[in-house]
RNA sequence: GCUCCCAUCGUCUAGCGGCCUAGGACACCACCCUCUCAAGGUGGCGGCACGGGUUCAAAUCCCGUUGGGAGUGCCA
């Protein structure tokens, strides 16, 4: 009987999560649950300088957010690699002992001054045969054998590397700690991990680490390294320079389903016309061999219409639920005692549609939880520019004071002095909505101001008009 | 420089030798609908990098050119 598949994402924890990793963890997530395999999260903190427990929670949030973490069984870890340094050294020590591995005292300054003198790069080999033994400042390397080495890889295909071009790489700093190469080979085997699922960056690693795997005594993994995702310079996306991380697009108010959805379709795509698909197609029909060979540009502006999608395929009630984070608490723009859930259920089937994020809700409402809105300027300006508009809303005003206050007089109202001066209700409201609203855009007027009641409708009327003086 | 990877509309992709006068999605444009803005509907713009082969037939296979990318750390 074949062994489980036995995946595994070992991101570092050295900053917000990135959605590149995002989409590799979204990758061997899908691979361990069409396989009924294992994902293990493993956290690669072996790098002091640079660590964070901070980051660490960040990764574990992240992933949850996405439908990663241990609510399901095919879930494992979190593991540690710093928790795994005596074997790393250990398997060091092994490699040494049989021979496949040697100390040198060379450094950094004294290899690239060899270099120069050879007239090559890198490190030439030099300490192979001088048979030194461990010792402060000694680090070891991997006594990188003849021939050529095959990596298989699951979207590449096999790709050939002629040893004589990797040169003996680091296995133990000079200070005696495992470097990334070993360290990840050795917790990949004692985890018995089967499937090497990550970035395309790592591919001139694979190399590498497959003879680690072979001089420690195992069979290399099922490789599979997966084009980067760049942006619009068509580099590699960057933390430093480009909006990278998860987080901040969960806190604009991106959905998860969206998010997911979105970067599946980044080097893959589901079968049919339809490029927004529930997960569960996603996860029947992923396949590694399909998985696009060149980098994708994240684009964020086809997130947002993903986003939208999803906003407006939800159920208002679950709308106004997601929502919430927005409308109460710290981020609210308004005063909590100001803000009225009912209000708010009541309009937001009109504000669902016109969303991409969800923190663009407030913006759509605010006007609703205030004594008076803020008035933009140019909206303003541009609304009450023709000669028409201050005495047409004077008119409306005075028919507001008794008409009855629903939708459908309130609109009658204005449509009936629009006739009278042959305009349009297009144009009509225009004035109006700024005078309520205080912008020119936004959703159906004659509901809202119908929820704001005769008051406070011909208080802004009246403060509008005021200003035009 | 060296090693490796890659190449279909602006972008993400479908396409695995004939269903391709290359399909879909985002973006963009136009029209319809409409109280603004959206949403929705209809239509449009737009691509197989180039050159050689192989084949009755190539976006699909091979070679080369060009152009991109990644790596080249005692980071991960």
């Amino acid at each position: 009987m074949a062994q489980t598949p036995r995946y595994r994402f070992a991101p570092s924890p050295t900053g917000y999560f990135h959605v590149g990793g995002a989409r590799t963890a979204l990758y061997n997530w899908i691979l361990a649950l069409q396989s009924n395999g294992v994902f293990v999260l493993r956290i690669e903190d072996t790098d002091d300088s640079r660590n964070n427990p901070q980051w660490t929670q960040g990764i574990l949030d992240a992933l949850a957010w996405l439908g990663i973490d241990n609510k399901d069984s095919h879930f494992e870890g979190p593991f540690f690699q710093s928790a795994n340094a005596a074997l790393h050294v250990e398997s060091a020590e092994k490699l040494f002992a049989q021979g496949a591995a040697y100390y040198c005292d060379l450094s950094s300054e004294d290899i690239q001054k060899r270099a120069k003198e050879l007239g090559k790069q890198g490190y030439d080999g030099y300490s192979r045969d001088r048979g030194l033994g461990p010792g402060e400042g000694r680090v070891l390397r991997f006594r990188v054998p003849e021939g050529a080495t095959i990596v298989q890889d699951q979207v590449r295909g096999s790709v050939e590397f002629d040893n004589s071009t990797i040169e003996d790489f680091v296995l133990l700093r000079g200070n005696g700690s495992p470097v990334f190469l070993l360290a990840n080979v050795v917790d990949d085997i004692t985890q018995g991990i089967t499937h090497v699922v990550r970035a395309e960056e790592h591919l001139p690693n694979a190399p590498k680490q497959q003879m680690i795997w072979r001089a420690l005594g195992h069979e290399p993994p099922n490789w599979a390294h997966v084009p980067v995702l760049v942006n619009e310079q068509r580099k590699k996306l960057s933390k430093r320079r480009d909006k990278v991380a998860v987080e901040q697009y969960r806190e604009e108010g991106i959905l998860s389903p969206a998010m997911k959805n979105y970067l599946m379709t980044l080097g893959w795509a589901p079968t049919g016309d339809s490029e927004i698909v529930p997960f569960e197609k996603i996860t029947a029909e992923f396949d590694l061999s399909s998985v696009n060979h060149s980098p994708a540009f994240f684009d964020i502006v086809k997130l947002h219409s993903f986003n939208a999608d999803y906003i407006r395929a939800m159920p208002v009630d679950e709308f106004i639920r997601e929502c919430e984070p927005w409308l109460v608490g710290a981020k609210a723009p308004w005063q909590a005692q100001d803000y009225d859930a009912k209000v708010f259920a009541e309009i937001a089937p009109l504000v669902q549609t016109r969303v991409q994020l969800l923190q663009d809700v407030p913006s759509m409402v605010d006007f609703l939880f205030c004594d008076l809105p803020t008035i933009d300027d140019a909206a303003f300006a541009k609304a009450f520019a023709p000669e028409w508009a201050s005495a047409t809303l004077i008119e409306i005003r005075d028919a507001f004071k008794t008409c009855e206050f629903t939708p459908d007089a309130l609109k009658a109202v204005v449509e009936a002095v629009g006739e009278k001066h042959s305009l349009k209700l297009g144009k009509m409201q225009a004035p109006l909505r700024v005078a309520i609203t205080g912008r020119s855009v936004g959703p159906p007027l004659f509901e809202p101001i119908a929820m704001l009641g005769r008051d406070a409708t011909l208080k802004r009327i009246d403060v509008a008009l005021a200003k035009k003086v």
